[in-house]
DNA sequence: CAGTGAGCGAGCTTCCGCTTGACTT
């Protein structure tokens, strides 16, 4: 028998897979990219038809030098890396990287699977094909298309504004995204509008209804002041409310899908309030896997970085016999989910989902921390609903007239849980369980009272994280992998701040927008990637060459490039100035940004180098000498509270000290959460802020 | 993440996408 070498992507996969193959078949990991441009130039020969310069990734010498070692031993060698354009692209790689293609002794074949069962990875082996060279052409493509974007136009920013900032193609389009929706919001213009309820009471029932005001026999009626208020009550005066019609109906709640990265990162966001960047560490661990009490190291989920709903068969089949266990077969869905896709034939990794459905969020709970055991359960809920009957509703309309006016009334009653006997969205918590009774048209209804209310509209939300992850995978900019770290990086360039959950676009981050705005509109227009794709995939069908697509980009993008050196103003933003006075000149000190964050500095700089370190002051007294208390961080940026004076006082707390003492010891409190808690642990007494 | 806590720092920066560790965030 011969010696196989089989190459996937990623290690966790390595065990795996070499259990279904046994003695014969190697198994290792090439751990994404080995081979990329150059960091530190530009690495596209434009001089000679564009050639790029493929070095290997700093870091990734180890793994090539094992992998030379391994196909040294074998005689086959399978190229088993993602189905999908960077993963054809990492198989052309490695077959360089390793030589592959020089090895005449040896077969070299590209195999693929979209999931990690024995059945789909034997199958692969019995059908192995060639690299596919377009779909190799056109991660190509996409790659130097993008390096052209992000080292043409970063060097200009760094010109007309700031050192160390940057361009890109997708980073600029999200920070695009929000200093749209911040224009949108600075240009709102709030309206008014008035609420008006009738609290209504059936005959002989304690319950009372409410009805909201809706219109004359015309249709709706907006109220859009306190007049037009006033003239309706005038006509409701001394009025009979009686009920017109009833309308009894039902509405369906359909189960939610399995996760993707990007509806996994909203909900964790709305449910658990992570940030991406959390969520998809934790879910990093969950996939690599967790020493659950009685199972081993079990990998907890499928794969975190994908954009499909898929599911595979057998985890289908299991969760089905699960629910119809646990259940009841009435809970089961039918069945459908499975079967219409409108999913690709070729997505690289299904949905994320819990590997065993049997593996219940009770039976992990004491295996897993906090954090990790919310996030899988969060997964493993969703993908049990997702394998549920809708939930029910019965629903009941009334339209109530007074005078000339109408009101209406309506509630809805759960029938069938369904699917929200394990996965309960948000929204539906909140849900009115108004009861209406036998209501019948002609019943006449007790007026208790009339309520109005004055209301303004409201501009449109702020991004966050969550809601950016959502539009840009709408209008598919970034992908899975992607998503989080294209968040930390407009964040750390400073375009844009986090406040609570709020994104916020900076002064920097406008200048850098209008820039864009104004010199490259084609490359931050929404639909650029969308267009760059469809190129893409006809260079991935063979019908467009890879080359024409990035000689028809360049020169344009070199024009656009040297119009802005000429034509762009240079832009200098200024420093935040402080109270803060420099004891050596005299002058104000402001504030600068180092890589440990920010500093004070002397703006005479170069002449005054005069520097300290930034203290935000809270604003409480220190709890052992009264002076103020300031927010300070370790050197791995974790967050702590000391007192200015240090080291002549020592005061520190890892917790926010408050301005209020415990009334049952007299320490100092510290903040937590919503709560109050004394300091002395051995006090233990808390409150509520 | 863990488990305990700093005194630096203003000169070679930057892209996207694939993957993990690693303490340049």
């Amino acid at each position: 028998m011969a010696n196989c070498l089989v190459i996937v992507e990623s290690p966790a996969k390595v065990k795996t897979i070499k259990k279904f193959l046994g003695a014969n078949y190697e198994v290792d990991a090439s751990n994404g990219h080995v081979r990329d441009l150059p960091k530190s130039q530009m690495g596209i020969d434009v001089e000679h038809d564009f050639d790029p310069k493929y070095i290997t990734i700093r870091g990734k010498g180890d793994i090539l030098a094992k992998l030379r070692k391994e196909v040294k031993k074998a005689d086959k060698i399978y190229l088993a890396t993602d189905p999908d354009r960077e993963g054809e692209a990492i198989s052309w790689h490695l077959m360089k990287a390793l030589k592959l293609d020089e090895l005449k002794e040896k077969q070299v074949y590209r195999i693929s699977f979209n999931e990690i069962t024995k059945n789909a990875v034997k199958t692969s082996l019995k059908t192995p094909r060639d690299i596919d060279m377009d779909l190799v052409d056109a991660q190509q493509a996409r790659r130097v298309l993008d390096r052209m974007v992000g080292y043409m136009i970063s060097p200009l920013l760094w010109a007309k504004v700031k050192r160390g900032l940057s361009a890109g193609r997708v980073q600029s389009v999200a920070l695009r995204l929000i200093c749209d929706r911040e224009e949108d919001i600075n240009a709102f213009i709030p309206e008014e509008y008035w609420n008006l309820e009738a609290v209504l009471r059936q005959e002989g029932s304690k319950k009372t209804l409410t009805a909201k005001f809706h219109g004359d026999r015309n249709g709706r009626i907006a109220i859009h002041n306190k007049e037009e208020l006033d003239g309706i009550l005038k006509g409701l005066q001394k009025k009979e409310y009686q009920v017109e019609e009833v309308k009894n109906g039902e509405r369906v709640k359909k189960a939610p899908i399995p996760f993707t990265t990007s509806t996994l990162q909203q909900e964790a966001s709305k449910v658990l309030n992570f940030s991406t960047q959390k969520t998809m560490r934790l879910a990093q661990q969950l996939y690599e896997g967790v020493e659950v009490a009685g199972h081993g190291t079990v990998g907890l989920i499928t794969y975190l970085r994908t954009d499909s709903t898929r599911i595979a068969e057998e985890a289908d089949v299991a969760a089905r016999e699960f629910i119809e266990k646990q259940y009841g077969s009435r809970y089961l869905a039918n069945g459908e989910q499975n079967k219409k896709s409108n999913v690709k034939i070729q997505d690289a990794h299904e949905a994320i989902r819990p590997t065993d459905i049997a593996l219940t969020p009770v039976i992990v709970k004491e295996s897993l921390q906090r954090d990790l055991f919310r996030l899988y359960q969060l997964i493993w809920k969703r993908f049990a609903a997702s394998r549920m009957q809708p939930a029910i509703y019965e629903t009941t309309s009334v339209k109530v007239k007074a005078g000339n006016y109408f009101f209406t009334l309506s509630a809805s009653k759960l029938q069938f849980d369904g699917f929200m006997s394990v996965y309960v969205q948000e929204e539906e918590k909140e849900e009115n369980n108004v009861l209406l009774g036998n209501l019948e048209k002609g019943s006449i209804l007790k007026l208790e009272k009339l309520e109005n209310s004055q209301h303004f509209t409201q501009p449109p939300a702020h991004f966050t994280e969550a809601s950016l992850v959502k539009a840009m995978e709408e209008q598919g900019i970034g992908r899975p992998s992607t998503y989080a770290p294209t968040i930390t990086t407009i964040i750390a360039r400073r375009y844009v701040a986090k406040e609570n959950k709020n994104l916020y676009v900076t002064e920097l981050g406008e200048v850098v927008n209008s820039m864009m705005k104004q010199s490259f509109p084609s490359i931050v227009d929404i639909t650029f990637t969308a267009n760059l794709e469809y190129l893409l995939d006809k260079v991935g069908d063979g019908t467009v060459q890879w080359k024409t697509v990035v000689k028809n980009f360049y020169p344009d993008l070199k024009e656009a490039v040297d119009k802005a050196l000429v034509e762009l103003e240079s832009v200098t933003i200024a420093d935040e100035v402080t109270e803060e006075i420099c004891e050596l000149c005299g002058r104000n000190m402001v504030i600068k940004y180092g890589p440990h964050g920010k500093f004070l500095a002397c703006p005479g700089f170069p002449e005054c180098k005069n520097t300290k370190p930034y203290l935000e002051k809270t604003g409480v007294p220190c709890p052992k000498c009264g002076k103020d208390v300031v927010i300070k961080k370790t050197k791995k940026g974790r967050i702590y509270y000391g007192c200015e004076a240090n080291p002549d006082c020592d005061f520190m707390s890892w917790q926010k000290p408050s301005t209020q003492k415990c009334p049952k010891c007299g320490s100092y409190m510290v903040e937590k959460g919503n709560k109050l808690l004394c300091s002395n642990e051995q006090c233990g007494y808390s409150t509520d802020k």
